[in-house]
Formats: structure tokens, sequence, C-alpha cells
RNA sequence: GGGAGAUUAGCGCAGUUGGUAGAGUACCUGCCUUACAAGCAGAGGGUCAUAGGUUCGAGUCCUAUAUCUCCCACCA
């Protein structure tokens, strides 16, 4: 028995419990090891542990399950691997805040300490996260799930850091990345984010060291004249040519440095003159490089100024700017000082300030991953959803840098490179090494650093198959075919992937991506974790069911497309899961009624064929939206099917049939009603996984899950007209009835002309009888040989229609409609007449679509001149 | 500074090779019709941001402009 009414809380739990005991959601060929079924595979972006899941993993995930369910049932040998990601510096970040809570910090917890606290914060998130993913339905292999940090993906680290350092990709090095001085960690261009902030430009006095007066140098950042190596300007700038070449002295410090000139100064920009400081300004590297100057490095690591700087040293850097600002100001040095703003570059984590440092890190070139992660596009191996998304991702990759993968933390993979305390030798293992290779010492130290989260998660599509390791899975399931994100990772992620899976595999690592748009709250503001306005889905679930969420995400959203997430629409859409339990009940309803339900192919009537003629035309049409990754047009073609095509009309139609006194006739048309419904199920089972399964247990033995898709029992072209036709004289007879004011419950009679219709439409007519006379409240069907004037005529495509005057009649009512009327087809007339009387549109346009034109147009002229007879009469009488 | 997207009915949105604007919801009218009032049947409501252009024909293609959003970026 169905419930009362749609409760989904209690069940959805239950339902889960059972497809995961009956291992529904693992691949055929685990249990069918020579199955050769066509693979479809997705690899879940692993969440990270940092929290819990918010509505645009809701998202993200529904559409993967969405594919994933539509595939299975395709009978596709489809496996989903889900996992979670360590989140190397955002976790590390978080414990180290519940710490200070604690009045701890990781120094003086010590690394093994802080790395088992670590390890208990993924017990507890990565657990609540797993919670999170069942609840909303999803179908994925917890057997296989992954952890980036776990055993197997250690392997996978460690095998491709030292194959792509034994070729040469990954390299050791001193150069200038970006340090975050709060997190106390290098981290890759990737990680940086620009903020605009107000600040100032300041013009500062270099005197010349001849004494001949002074240069004007404008800076964002005074506090790093310290590390001035030179002053540039542009060869081509008038201003300053005979100045090359010459000495200023730096203020405070009193160092003597050249003028030279660079390309790069940009003539109209301050005062044309530019501070050189190589060790603290990725530019001013570039510069200092060409023109042969060692940087100066005068920051500490944690933002503070270093010994080089006399009185300002171990000053954090915005004080020290203070008051060498103050100071110059008193030696008369500061020429101006202009408001001015600035792109100011901060840790993606912290969100605090970032700082330029020279600093030896271990980096990956990533000039030739570049061009296999463009070649994966270019060559069609990789199509990216929406199509634009490509564009970004491939400017991305056009302007790539090294790659910084070292990070100063704890919390990650640490790096397999290790070190002769006696010699410097260094060495990259697979394990630790006992002795150097080079001088045979045992002071071995094993590099303190760990690697970019974004390391391990680039390795993701093939380390989750057991890659370095020869296994089944690797075989048969790499390649994988669909990846569903969120476009903030298309670089941190998506490009890594495809750029490494070639580089490591050879392969592409998925033929489409789709790109989810971005989940905003209901104010049209982004959810994020900072805002503070993310919605977590299991208060969602709880109150509405996971259908429910699942439906509305999709529901509506065109693909790629940003999202605005609010609880009315959840609302509104749960109507629809409703309106499907609803239909449930009726059809348990007639069953009960009936004994012996057996489905005779041949004795299909004609509204059977119809609906089974719009079944296949929206699987077939589905079908191509699934394969365009359209899922929001498919859920609004399974919508329309749903609610208009089988609720509103066919299940009126099947009520004289499935309460018909024949038993045979209802036996039959029982069986046709239920085969029907369960294949709506089918339809709908991707999106409302949890209500399909609990009905479908109801009328059957089966789980829908394990049953294949939706499919018509055949396409009837001729009785679809026929019905379609119906339809429209249904629609015609309400609205005519409603504007004759006649009420519902009345019985009235419809009246045939017999000289003025097609005995198809007779037939037609007789064959809809029973439901006429159900759905529009027809009491009897008259064919009278000729019509006089007692009678109101309505028109439809079946022909003319009547009713009888003094059933219906209300000529104030009638006068208006008539005239209504005939405004509507006077409008449409004069569209139609500046078409097929436009010379140019007759010569020019498809001769279908003129000859259609002139054909409606002729139709409206007929109506046209009845409709007037009809206003004729009216007077008349 | 560069790039991308958005702008369609009161609201939040769909609209895939250019061919007379669509569903949901809200509002209005009439119905508690034996699956469903979380429903049924109807009605109204849009110069598709603006201005040009291409075309017989533009929400759809092109060019500008405006407003909003997002991404990228070293003009010190």
């Amino acid at each position: 028995m169905l419930d009362k009414s749609y409760e989904p809380q209690k069940k959805e739990s239950l339902i889960y419990k059972k497809w995961e005991d009956n291992k529904c959601f693992k691949p055929y060929s685990d249990f069918h090891k020579d199955s050769n079924q066509e693979n479809y595979t997705i690899i879940m972006p692993p969440p990270n542990i940092t929290g819990q899941l918010h509505i645009g993993h809701a998202l993200n995930n529904t559409t993967q399950d969405f594919f994933i369910r539509y595939k299975r049932m395709q009978g596709y040998n489809t496996l989903w691997i889900p996992g979670t990601d360590h989140a190397s510096i955002a976790t590390e970040v978080k414990i180290i805040d519940s710490l200070k809570k604690e009045g701890l910090s990781k120094e003086k917890l010590g690394r093994d300490e802080f790395l088992r606290r670590a390890w208990q914060w993924n017990d507890k998130y990565g657990g609540r996260i797993k919670l999170q993913l069942k609840s909303l339905g999803c179908s994925c292999d917890w057997d296989r799930c992954a952890f980036t940090m776990d055993e197997q993906r250690q392997k996978s680290v460690l095998h491709v850091f030292k194959s792509l350092y034994d070729e040469g990709y990954i390299f050791r090095g001193e150069k200038l990345i970006n340090w975050c001085p709060t997190c106390k960690t290098a981290l890759s261009d990737a990680e940086v984010e620009h903020i605009d902030e107000d600040s100032s430009l300041w013009y500062i006095r270099y005197p010349y060291a001849d004494d001949s007066g002074y240069l004007v140098v404008a800076t964002t950042r005074p506090e790093t004249i310290f590390g001035d190596v030179c002053v540039a300007v542009n060869p081509e700038d008038e201003r300053y040519k005979d100045k090359i070449g010459k000495y200023v002295v730096l203020p405070i410090i009193n160092k003597k440095i050249p003028i030279i000139s660079d390309n790069y100064v940009e003539k109209d920009f301050g005062t044309g003159v530019v501070k050189i400081t190589p060790a603290h300004d990725f530019n001013d590297y570039e510069v200092g490089r060409r023109h042969g100057f060692e940087p100066i490095k005068i920051m500490n690591l944690d933002g503070t100024m270093n010994e080089f700087c006399g009185k300002y040293a171990n000053l954090d850097r915005y004080k020290c700017r203070e008051l060498l600002v103050a100071d110059l100001k008193s030696l008369d040095l500061i020429e101006k000082i202009e408001p001015y703003r600035l792109p100011k570059a901060t840790c993606y984590r912290c969100h605090n300030a970032i700082e330029p440092m020279m600093s030896k890190q271990w980096f990956m070139n990533m000039q030739e991953m570049a061009k296999l992660g463009l070649d994966a596009v270019d060559n069609g191996e990789l199509e990216i959803v929406p199509k634009r998304v490509e564009k970004i991702y491939r400017n991305w990759l056009e302007n790539i840098k090294d790659w910084c993968i070292s990070r100063q933390l704890w919390w990650g993979h640490r790096i397999p490179a290790y070190y002769c305390k006696d010699c410097g030798n260094s060495m990259v293992e697979l394990s630790a090494p006992s002795k150097c290779s080079k001088c045979g010492s045992d002071h071995i130290e094993q590099d303190p650093d760990v690697l970019d989260t974004w390391f391990s998660s680039a390795l993701w599509p093939f380390s989750t198959l057991g890659y370095p390791d020869d296994t089944a899975d690797l075989n048969r399931f790499f390649p994988t075919s669909t990846l569903v994100t969120a476009q903030d990772i298309i670089f941190f992620w998506v490009a890594r992937m495809v750029m490494l899976s070639k580089k490591i595999m050879d392969k592409t690592p998925f033929s489409k991506v789709l790109i989810n748009g971005i989940v905003r709250d209901d104010e049209g503001k982004k959810m994020s974790k900072s805002s503070n306005n993310g919605v977590d889905p299991i208060e969602i679930i709880e109150k509405y069911g996971a259908d429910s969420l699942r439906l509305s995400l999709l529901f509506g959203n065109g693909t790629g497309n940003d999202f605005r997430f609010s609880e009315e629409k959840i609302l509104e859409d749960r109507k629809f899961i409703n309106k499907v339990f609803n239909s449930g009940k009726f059809l348990e309803l007639v069953l009960s009624q009936t004994y012996e339900t057996k489905l005779d192919k041949s004795k299909l009537n004609m509204f059977d064929k119809w609906i089974y003629s719009k079944l296949d035309e929206a699987i077939t049409e589905i079908n191509k939206l699934v394969d365009n990754l359209d899922i929001c047009q498919a859920v609004n073609k399974m919508y329309s099917f749903v609610w208009d095509d089988f609720c509103n009309y066919y299940i009126e139609f099947s009520k004289p049939y499935v309460y018909n006194e024949d038993k045979e006739i209802r036996a039959n048309a029982c069986a046709i009603l239920k085969d029907v419904y369960l294949n709506i199920l089918k339809l709908l089972h991707p999106i409302i996984p949890f209500i399909t399964e609990d009905i479908y247990s109801n009328f059957t033995n089966e789980l829908i899950i394990d049953k294949s898709y939706a499919e018509s029992l055949g396409k009837f072209d001729r009785e679809k007209e026929k019905v379609e036709k119906i339809i429209s004289l249904i629609q015609k007879i309400r609205e005519t009835r409603l504007s004759y004011n006649v009420a519902p419950a009345k019985r009235i009679s419809l009246v045939i002309d017999k000289s003025n219709i097609s005995d198809e439409s007779i037939n037609i007519i007789n064959e809809a009888k029973l439901v006429l006379s159900k759905m529009i409240n027809i009491e009897k069907i008259d064919v009278l040989d000729s019509i006089g004037n007692d009678f109101i005529k309505f028109v439809s495509e079946l022909g003319e229609f009547y009713f009888y005057k003094n059933e219906v009649l209300d000529t104030e009512k009638e006068r208006e409609k008539i005239n209504k009327d005939i405004d509507k087809i006077n409008s449409e007339i004069k569209i139609l007449e500046s078409r097929i009387l436009n010379p140019n549109f007759v010569s020019r346009a498809p001769q279908q679509l003129v000859e259609k034109e002139k054909s409606r147009y002729e139709y409206l002229l007929t109506s046209k001149k009845s409709l007037e007879e009809k206003l004729h009469d009216l007077d008349k009488a």
C-alpha cells in the first residue's frame, strides 16, 4: 500500500539501504567479469574535508547521480567513484583555528601529534560528507571510496612525483614565489586572489649621486626601498634619456644604484620612473634578471622587515611603511601622495595579503604539459560544456607558468625528497633511502614540506582506479566518461587533471566536462563559506525530502547557468512529485478493483496508442537531450509529458475503461495504465530516485534502479493525430461552455451537422464518445441533417459543431465573445498579409512556408466570415 | 586593463541550425468532478535592456551603448 500522502522523510534512508544491501551501485562487471557492456564512469570531484557540503555540492552530485542512474538503466556498465580531498592548506588552517580555541598551536603540538589531530578531523568531517551524499541519494560505489591521502593515493602521488622528477619536469630551485606570511607557506599562482583595495601612490625623491637634483619615483610599496637594485625608465622617454647610466642615491640607506632603461616601463604612468625590487615583485624580478642584478631580500617569512632594513628591522611591513614615509617626509623626500586603487594579492585560504618572496621550492615545469591540455580540446578528445568555458580553459593554459608545488605545511603528501646532511646530495625515492647515494652517509633527512593539495587531486582520474598498479579497474574504467564540476576549479583541478592524465596515462581523463554554474542564495549572492550564507542540504532534505531538493536543482536551470536557490522553488517543484505520487494512488485504486490485469497488445484503443506515441516521443527526445548534457530540457520534457499528457489527459481518457463494466476491457485498461505508469517511474527515476523506487516496489517485486530505462510499446502516428484532434475539440468545448457560463455540472448535448462534417470525424467522435461524456459533461451527441437558427456554432479541427441555443445561450456573452474572436483573427490576418502580400516573402521564403501561411490565411478568412454571419444572426434574433 | 555571462509575463526562469514568444509560480474567474485543493478548467499579462545593421523575416546573427554578475591580470 502506498502512504496516505507523499511523505518522503521516513522512507528515504530505508530505500537507500536497500540499494546498498543489493549492491546496486556496483558496476555490473564486478559480478560478471567478462561483461562487454560499454562502460560509463564518473569520478566524483572529492569534496574538501574542511567542513560539510553545501547546495553547490548538492547540485553537482545530483547531476552526476542523474547521469549515473540514467546510464545504468540504459544498460551501461556504470561506475561512480566517490571520495574526499584532504585539502592540505584549507584543512590545516581550520585545524589551527580549532587549536587556537584550546590555547594550542601547531608548533606546541609537534608534527606527529598535529597529524594525529588531522586524521581525527578527517574521520569526523569526511564521515559527515559521506552521510550527506547518501542522504542525497548518490548511487556511488562506496567500496571504492577514495581519499586523496589514503595508502593507495599516497602511492600514486609518490610514483608520479618520482617519474616526473626523473624526467626533469619536477625540479627544485630558488625563485620568486607567492608567500603567505599568515599561513607561512608558498602558494601557486592559482591560489592567489586579487582584491581591489584603496591605497596610495607615493612619489619619492631619489637624489642623483652627483648632487644635481633628484629623480621622482612613484611606488605603491615605499617600504621595499631597501631592496631596490636600480631605477628604470623607458628607453624612449625623452625626459630621462640623458640620465640613463647615471646613479641615484637611495634615501635613508644612502646606497648608490644605477638608472637603467627597460621597455617594461610605461612612460605615461606615475613619473615614468620605476624602482626595481627583484626580491619582492614579479615584474621587478624579471627586469632584475634581464639586467643582471642580484635580488636583495628585505623581508622575513612572517612579513616583518629583516636585518637589512636597519632600524626598521623586525617591524611588520605595513608598520615599516608608515614610519618610513614619515621619515621621508621629514627629510622632504616625499613629493606627493596620491590616492590609488590597486589589486591586492591575497591568500585564497586566509585572505591575508601575500608577499612575493625569494624562496627555495619545488616546481613543475608546465610548458609541455600545457600543450597536452590544449591538444585535448583542439583535437576534440575533450568537450567542455558549456562551450564558452573552453575559452577560459584555453586562456589559462596559454599563459601558464611553472607550478610551485611545495608547501610549508604538515597536512599533506610529504615530498619524497631526501637530503644528505653530510654532502648535501639530494635524492627522490619511492621509499626513504638508508644511505646517501653519493657519499654513503646515513645522515639523511626527508624534505619537511608537503605537496600542493591539487597535486594529488590532479591524479584523481587514475589514482582512484588504482594507479600505479596494473588493476582491473584501471584497465576497464580509464579514461572516464563525464566530469561534472563547478567553475571555480577549472584551473586548480580540471586543467591539471587533463595535463597529468595525458602525461602519465597518455590519455585524456574524460571525454566530456560539464561545468555547472554558481549557486546563489535567494538574494542572488554567491553561496560561500566566507559569506556564511551556505545552506546544508541535510536541512532541506529533512524538511522536503531528497527528491524535492534534487528536482529543484535540476528543473528549470539552463546548463551551466547560475542557479538561485530558494525554498519556495522547492515547494513549487515538490508539487510535481506529489502529482506523480497521486497518480500512483489512482493506479493502486483501480487495480484494487480489478481481479485480473493482462496487457493485450492487440487491444489498444486510440487513447492507449496516443499515450504510447507520446511516451515514445518523450524517450527519444530525452535521450538526445541527455546526450547533449542538457538536463534542464530533458527534465522539462519529462515534466510536461507526465503532468500534461499522462495526468491531465491519459488518466482521464482511461477512466471510462478502467471503470468499465466489461471485465475484459477493464483488465486490459488497467494493465495498460500500469505499464505506462511504471515506464513513467523509470523515466523519472534518475531525477527523483526515492519516490520512484518506493512506488515501483509497491507494484512489483523488483528494484527500479536495476531495471532498464523506459520503453514504449510502439509509435502510432494515425491514432496520435486522431487523439490530438479530440484534445483540441475538448479544449474548444470547455472554452465554449465557459464562455457561455454553462455550469460545469450541467450535462448538455453536442450537435453535429451531418452534411458538413467528414465521416472520419464522425468515427473519431464516436470512438471518443465515452471520454467526451466523462470529461466535458456531454449528455448525448446528436447528428442532424441540417442546422437552423437555434444553434450555437463553434469550430475545431474535426469540423463544425453546435450546441442547442436553449441549453447554453446568453446573447450578450455570445456577442462579446464573437467580437473578441474577430479581433483576434483580424490581428493575425494583418500579420499574415504583411507576409504573403509581400512579393519578397513569396519569392524568397521557403515554398513550404509560403503555402502554409497562405492556407492559414484562407482558413482565417472563412472563419472570420462565419463569425460575422453569426453576429448577424444574433442581431436578428 | 582584458575576457565571459546575464538583461524575456508581477517574480524566479526555459527558449539547440533565424519563420507569428513558452512552462512554473503569483494574480483573476469558475469548480471540494469518486488519484491529487500540494488539485481541475479557463482568462489576463511581454515593442524579448537600448540604438543601429544583415535578412523577405531577428529573442535568436553582427556592431555599439547601458546596468548587473563572475573570472583573469605585474602598469610600478
